[in-house]
DNA sequence: TAGGCCATCTGGTCCT
DNA sequence: AGGACCAGATGGCCTA
């Protein structure tokens, strides 16, 4: 007696998978769209620390990152200074 | 118009 | 299993 009716492996209509598929990919999909929007907010925040002049077009998000990695070298040299 | 920047989609891999 | 993370591909927009 075969009792696969509990079988988790639900034979499905091909049509009903693709369009499984297709919503997953779409979902996925949404959710990378709201991480890199979340990525980009913080460089966002990360451009208002750095000190720039008003008129400065926005940096980039390399020219973001490569500033405030000098930014902070930059910072951490006059500590030193200071400390002497 | 070539090159840089960016947003989005996608499939693979890792993590929970 | 499903979500997070990642890197490559693609196409649009801008400007030197």
């Amino acid at each position: 007696k075969k009792r696969y009716s509990k079988s988790r492996a639900k034979v499905l209509n091909p049509e009903v998978v693709v369009k499984i598929k297709k919503t997953r990919r779409l979902k996925a999909n949404d959710r990378e769209r709201t991480r890199m929007h979340s990525l980009n907010d913080a460089l966002d925040e990360l451009r208002v620390t750095l000190p720039t002049f008003p008129d400065d077009a926005k940096l980039t998000k390399i020219e973001t990152l490569r500033f405030a990695n000098n930014y902070i070298w930059a910072l951490s040299e006059t500590m030193k200074v200071i400390d002497l």
